[in-house]
DNA sequence: CATTTAATTTAGTTATTACTAATATTATTT
DNA sequence: AAATAATATTAGTAATAACTAAATTAAATG
């Protein structure tokens, strides 16, 4: 738990958490979607995640897809979910979906293993 | 509540607000509880507790009490509870009383205002 | 097996934050 | 008002964490 605050505490870290919140996403798809920032970058907060618990990854073909583990964050899941319930975040969130849908065109297209 | 969670993010800051969680101390019994930190740092800890509004701050005389604020922390109140009931951090916290009411002794006497 | 795609890892840089030591402020006592 | 006590503030340093750019690994495809 001790891990699980520390991974929290910085903006970036939450924002990715609550990409993959509802549904699985590539770390490319989060990349995209945050766009201010390196993949390089992304990679490492998903391993930050990733060993906090927060968040798991699996996977598949050459991508590997993120997800997040509600379980984990005990008493903060409440606060989290309603920052994110809001309104202005909403909207922010449908906007980043489009643009994280529309990125990828010339790849991500079949998978399998 | 983004401060709250920043100022909650290092052990040092959570330590003094459980030193304070009960009853009222001075900066100075906080710093001998802690012991290896200089007085100056505890000082700019209480400034950034204060300042996320989990301190609260009055003067008496030329000390200065502080106390938490339990309502501002919000969901991580139940979190930051559990996690001091442990038998491991009340022998701990025994410890700590003792020391600090013995380290005064050269000072620290009567108060008024 | 060479290429391409997706992701990770590493080395190095920058920004932030915790800390110390020293100085300043505020209130009390003499 | 001078001396003392308690705390606060500041300047500078050290440790940490976020970031970028480049190199590396892993899987899929031609």
């Amino acid at each position: 738990m001790e891990r699980v605050l520390s991974a929290l505490a910085t903006p970036r870290r939450r924002e990715i958490l609550r990409l993959v919140w509802h549904e699985e996403r590539t770390a490319g798809e989060i990349h995209r979607s945050l766009g201010d920032v390196t993949f390089g970058a992304v990679s490492q907060h998903l391993r930050v995640l990733a060993e906090s618990g927060l968040v798991k990854g699996r996977r598949d073909g050459r991508r590997r897809l993120y997800r997040a583990r509600k379980g984990e964050l005990g008493p903060f899941r409440a606060w989290l979910e309603s920052t994110w319930d809001s309104a202005l975040y909403q909207l922010k969130l449908r906007a980043e979906l489009e643009e994280a849908r529309r990125g990828p065109r010339p790849g991500e297209r079949r998978r399998r293993r």
